[in-house]
RNA sequence: GUCCCGUUCGUCUAGCCAGGUCCAGGACACCGGGUUUUCAUCCCGGCAACAGGGGUUCGAAUCCCCUACGGGACGCCA
């Protein structure tokens, strides 16, 4: 052994924790320990605008839940840190420097306008979007002063005007993509950080990583990261692009026909190992077949040749199926009631909901009922119910609408959710009370249950969300949803009333 | 549109690298039967696939080429 293996999982703070996440996670981990290497995790918070702190946490802990330990990270630390990028800045700028001094890199002072209608012409040309160069002749004076003057401005890095880049996946055997088929790629942004391409690059090296585990979707750029090894004079590591995970249609993973949030499953009461278990066998086997295994089981054995490359589609069926088998056979009596404790039918859960339920009983007997939908995972109720006195198709616009509204709201509490929904009201124009029987039933299950802010904001946003979205599938089942064009209008309509959707 | 990647039962996959033992094996789902006071579990059985076409070869799911289909990338997102 000359180099000891050392492999990274690198997610963005943007958003809920995502099962492709943990699924990458997984791989990358299970081939660390297969070597004895170390896994590292890395924040990839370069994107200013939409990285935040929680959803960071956020991740943490969802991979945390998950049984994947990470032997170095922005929480843990480590030989080779700080792991967020954000905390790296000078050593990016350092080879941003180092390549505009090379003369492998340059200023570029187009505006998005411009580079949008470029885009535009050369897809209607057929040809591969690509920067035409224009900023490439600048003569390195007047990029310097214009620069200095303060226009703003990114920087690109060169690319081979012709010839093929060719490379080695260790999954696939060698790829060959044309130089022509590659952009100037901007590896530093009109805000001074740098863009994934470059920040990934400098990172993994100094990092020491020695192989990349990644999704598919990065296949093509690996030219333009060779050629950044090659330029700053480094040893680039291994690839291996992994196949994406699939809705049921076969597109890559999307929350929009499955839940995509790890807490999501975690909150419907799925067991971690049986995630794990279950993401494990998405693409691979284990030598012997075995179904149930471990994560120490796939690791002792792990091996990059054994996954398959076709895009596995996420099943809940056999997730269930699975599950269900470590909760009748892996665990005993006592380990499951920990679980329920522990998950959350315990004695804090009592204490949150009580105060709830209180004025609404007359025996005990009628606290469960009350408190049901917020320990089930599907709900059951009839479109009848759902809709209420408004028409299906009204019914499905307005959930259209909260689903877009909720997945803006970064704070998921009592007064975040009252405050969505009276904005909403008052923009739709209805009273409150006409707007909410509709999202009562939806999330509840019921027209009699407790307070739906309070319910909501108990129930979580993964678990919220998921109801949301099965009501407008309950609805366009009936054929009251919402059709494609339909959807279209309706973005269009919402982004005037209420602004940018967050996705 | 251009490029890249992929393609075994409806789904997850074994087999492919080292061609014959594969009229393709297992699992989920589905269907049928048995055990069980119901249901579930459990057990037994069934349905069901090498995308298509050309090569190479005595012989191809396995090697090569083409086509089709699917996916991904083409962002001052990662």
């Amino acid at each position: 052994m000359t180099e000891q293996v050392r492999t990274r999982i690198a997610p963005s703070p943007t958003g809920a924790p995502h099962v492709g996440t943990a699924y990458m996670a997984l791989f990358n981990l299970a081939f660390a320990r297969r070597h004895q290497g170390k896994m590292v995790l890395r924040i990839e918070d370069t994107d200013r605008a939409r990285s935040t702190p929680g959803s960071e946490q956020a991740i943490l802990d969802a991979l945390s839940w998950l049984g994947i330990e990470w032997d170095e990270g922005p929480d843990c630390g480590g030989d080779y840190g700080p792991y967020r990028q954000s905390e790296r800045l000078e050593l990016h700028q350092a080879e941003i420097d180092r390549l505009l001094e090379q003369g492998d890199a340059y200023r570029c002072f187009c505006s998005p306008e411009r580079l949008d209608e470029l885009r535009k012409e050369q897809m209607a040309r057929k040809e591969t979007p690509r920067y035409d160069g224009r900023c490439l002749a600048l003569p390195p004076e007047e990029s310097k002063q214009r620069a200095k003057n303060g226009e703003p401005f990114v920087v690109r890095m060169k690319i081979p005007s012709e010839g093929e880049c060719r490379f080695m996946d260790e999954l696939r055997g060698e790829v060959v993509i044309d130089w022509s088929q590659v952009d100037h790629q901007v590896i530093r942004k009109s805000d001074g950080y740098p863009t994934y391409h470059l920040a990934n690059v400098v990172d993994d090296h100094h990092m020491r990583i020695s192989h990349v585990i990644r999704g598919e979707e990065w296949i093509n750029s690996v030219p333009k990261h060779l050629l950044l090894y090659k330029l700053l004079g480094w040893n680039p590591p291994a690839f291996a692009h992994l196949p994406l995970l699939r809705n049921p249609d076969k597109s890559k993973l999307s929350k929009r026909r499955n839940p995509t949030g790890i807490f999501y499953y975690r909150d419907a009461g799925f067991l971690p190992e049986a995630m794990i278990n279950y993401l494990g066998m998405m693409g691979y086997t284990l030598p012997d077949q075995r179904e149930v295994f471990s994560l120490g089981d796939l690791s002792e054995t792990f091996d990059l040749k054994r996954i398959s490359l076709g895009g596995p589609v996420f099943d809940l069926d056999k997730l269930r199926w699975l599950n269900g088998r470590y909760l009748r056979e892996k665990l005993s009596e006592e380990e499951v009631i920990d679980r329920l404790l522990t998950w959350k039918a315990g004695k804090g859960f009592l204490e949150r909901v009580l105060p709830l339920a209180l004025k609404r009983l007359e025996t005990l007997s009628d606290f469960f009922p009350l408190a049901q939908f917020l320990l089930a995972d599907k709900l059951e109720y009839t479109v009848t119910e759902l809709t209420g006195k408004l028409d299906p198709g009204e019914a499905a616009r307005l959930l259209k609408i909260a689903e877009w509204e909720l997945e803006k709201t970064a704070e998921w509490n009592r007064d975040e959710l009252s405050s969505l929904f009276q904005r909403m009201a008052q923009t739709e124009e209805m009273k409150l009370k006409e707007l909410l029987p509709l999202f009562f039933v939806a999330i509840t299950g019921s027209t009699v249950s407790l307070p739906l802010f309070d319910g909501m904001s108990l129930l979580g946003p993964d678990l919220s969300r998921t109801r949301i979205r099965l009501a407008l599938e309950k609805l366009a089942d009936t054929g009251n949803g919402l059709s494609k064009k339909g959807l279209k209008s309706l973005e269009k309509e919402y982004r005037k009333a209420y602004g940018d959707r967050v996705d």
